[in-house]
Formats: structure tokens, sequence, C-alpha cells
DNA sequence: CGGTGGATTCTCT
DNA sequence: GAGAATCCACCGA
């Protein structure tokens, strides 16, 4: 990967994962297609990181964390849902960006009915997994030429607003949550 | 080899 | 605002 709108997966993963605000998430399965721009993320890195998963190093789980940039990581969350995370690299260096949130760009009908529901599609890191048709069956595929790829998205224009991380007790003082502001996240607090 | 708890979400009060 | 639902990787024994 060296060009195109993946290049910018590479470098420190606390600045890339503000980068890839506004970008489009696409996935299309068996004729049915759904994207979703991203709106909020958080950023986990390696051995260095104690909130990440990685933080002692490789596991069953956490592999496709060590893999190259693009790499999609997808892990069970309190045994019912799936979250969905897009390795930045080095290969080897476990950093990954969680995609938390989004707004609905393509194939809302879909979405809605994968969710069981016709709103909060893709507010939630599980919502956006689950809407996207997004499952552990992807963990370790490209976001490049894979089932699940990442793409330029729309120009965007809002200004990034960096906060703790949500649901993480370590490490609080790294401010590695981003959110693009004056999307309609609805009601989301923290 | 069994206990534990999590990068969550939904429903009900 | 609180509690349940529900799986499995990890840790301690």
């Amino acid at each position: 990967m060296s060009r195109g709108p993946l290049a910018r997966l590479s470098g420190p993963v606390p600045e890339v994962a503000p980068a890839l605000l506004g970008m489009r998430l696409r996935t299309r399965f068996g004729g049915e297609a759904t994207a979703v721009v991203v709106t909020e993320v958080e950023a986990y890195g390696g051995a260095d990181d104690p909130a990440s998963h990685a933080h002692r190093g490789p596991t069953r789980r956490n592999a496709a964390m060590f893999g190259p940039p693009g790499t999609l990581y997808v892990y069970r969350s309190y045994g019912l849902h799936w979250c969905l995370n897009v390795v930045t690299g080095p290969e080897g260096s476990a950093a990954a960006v969680l995609i938390r949130g989004g707004i609905p760009a393509e194939g809302e009908a879909v979405m809605a009915r994968r969710r069981g529901r016709p709103d909060h599609l893709c507010d939630g890191p599980g919502k956006l997994a689950q809407a996207l048709g997004v499952t552990g069956e992807h963990d370790g595929t490209s976001v490049d030429d894979g089932p699940v790829r990442l793409s330029e998205g729309p120009a965007a224009g809002g200004v990034v607003r960096a906060t703790p991380r949500v649901g993480v007790g370590r490490a609080v003082e790294r401010p590695w949550r981003f959110v693009l502001e004056g999307e309609p996240l609805s009601d989301r607090r923290r």
C-alpha cells in the first residue's frame, strides 16, 4: 500500500486516527452494499498502550493487530457484539483505530434490516459493525481489497474534537478518541 | 482447567 | 440510571 486513500494509514496512530474521520467504510455482501462516513474513532497502540488488546503481546484474538496497515481487526465485545478496527501499522507494532461511529451513506434500508430498527444504525462500535454486516469472519482481511473497504469520503469540513477513550480505565491521560464535531450523533453523552 | 470480566447495547423503571 | 444478555480469551491455580 503506497498511495491512494489508504496512504493516510501510515504514521503515529494518534495522528492517523483523526485522519480517518470523514472517510467512507463500505461493505458488499450478496449484492447488498452498505456504507458509512466515519465520524467517531479511537486510537489504540501496541505494547506501549495499557488500554490496548495488544498490550501483553500477540494472542490468538489480537493476531490481526500485528498485521500490515489496512488489516481489519474484528473482535467480540461483551460476548455478543462485534467491534471493528483498522490496523495502522507499521507491521508488528499492533497499532489500530477502533471505528466507533458513523453516518449512513449507502444501503440504509439494509442497515436498518440488519439492526432490526430504523434508527441508531451506526452510532456506536457494535451497532456500526452490525449495520455493515461485519463479523469475526472478516478479521484479518484487508480494507484495501477485502470485503470491507475504506476509501476517500466526502470533503470533511468539520472540526475534530479529542477526548479520553470510552470505557477505558487505563491511560485516561491520552485523549485518543476523536469525534467529527457538528455531526448528528444524537444522544451520545460521554 | 474453571473463574472472570470486557474498546457494548437494549430494555425497563 | 440500572441491570441483563451472552461469549471466549486470558489468568491464576
